[in-house]
DNA sequence: CCTTGAGTTGAAGTGAACTTCAACTTGCAG
DNA sequence: CTGCAAGTTGAAGTTCACTTCAACTCAAGG
């Protein structure tokens, strides 16, 4: 596609790529990392004449948005799937933007809430100075669980 | 007779404590996990006469924890150091669960500040209306990874 | 031109967190 | 007692997310 292009040796197209190593630098993510990205289809690299691979600046903002989103506990594949979501030919829309948002804001309030929702116990048990945690908040979050149903699972990042 | 003479004092152990099978069935957690998770200390079981696991209900506190833990994005090592400080042969003091929850409340506190920002940078894309990420929020999210220094790193689960 | 550090590939290795398998035993209902 | 679902073990297999390796090529300074 549009990005299978190659840049002419020498050309003015230099300006503003990055070398995979450059990348890697700014991003704080391994240059092995990145090709393993680039297979999995999370980001996308020109080429030189000689093979090598250029990146866009605009790829950095795509590599920190995988690596915060890994954070939240989200699969590569996830992600994918997200960032596909993107109009690679054309500019996004704000459409495609608003679909994308909506559905990681809930996500991450999920994420957030449940969070809390340890933190908070976590601090009850120093607050309510419990020495066991007999009639802890946290036995109550373990009941909360049971509470959600047969086969109830936690939505994990699996 | 019984095949609780496993259990101490004669106790009237199958009062409140689960099979495997059971525990499984209540925490959303199956049994090849939760013998996964003894073998790395994560959780205890109590033998029948014939072997077989029989678990008190304390332990489904512990299992809910560790899920939501993990969800955290805590690895089991970690979890199980963390459970480890709570003392095994006798009630836990007040101070240890001071110590454990003050650990974990500034992961917690961490990890929600993160995603939060994710989620605010989500959320400005559709409130800014931008067509393209140019110069979105989450652009600058990008470049802050960067301004945290070369060989910046994300604290990442690993 | 030569050297050298950076980049290329596919394949194999790693570690975490489990699951599956095979072969066997237990425990409870009837 | 019999039948059988549920439990036991160690070993091997799986998935994810990478890293490492070997064997090469490329790009840029001197």
């Amino acid at each position: 596609m549009t990005h299978a292009s190659v840049w002419p040796d020498g050309a003015p197209a230099a300006t503003g790529t990055m070398t995979i190593g450059q990348l890697a630098a700014r991003s704080g993510v391994a240059a092995s990392a990145l090709r393993y990205y680039e297979r999995l289809g999370l980001i996308r690299a020109g080429r030189t004449g000689g093979n090598q691979r250029r990146y866009e600046r605009a790829e950095l903002r795509r590599v920190a948005f995988i690596r915060i989103a890994q954070q939240v506990g989200v699969s590569l594949e996830e992600i994918r799937e997200a960032l596909d979501s993107l109009p690679e030919s054309r500019t996004p829309t704000a459409a495609d933007w608003a679909q994308l948002s909506a559905t990681w804001r809930n996500r991450l309030d999920e994420r957030i809430r449940l969070i809390e929702k340890l933190r908070d116990n976590l601090t009850g048990c120093i607050g309510c100075g419990c020495l066991s945690l007999q009639k802890c908040a946290l036995y109550n979050a373990g009941d909360a669980l049971g509470a959600e149903g047969p086969g109830a699972r936690l939505m994990l990042p699996r």
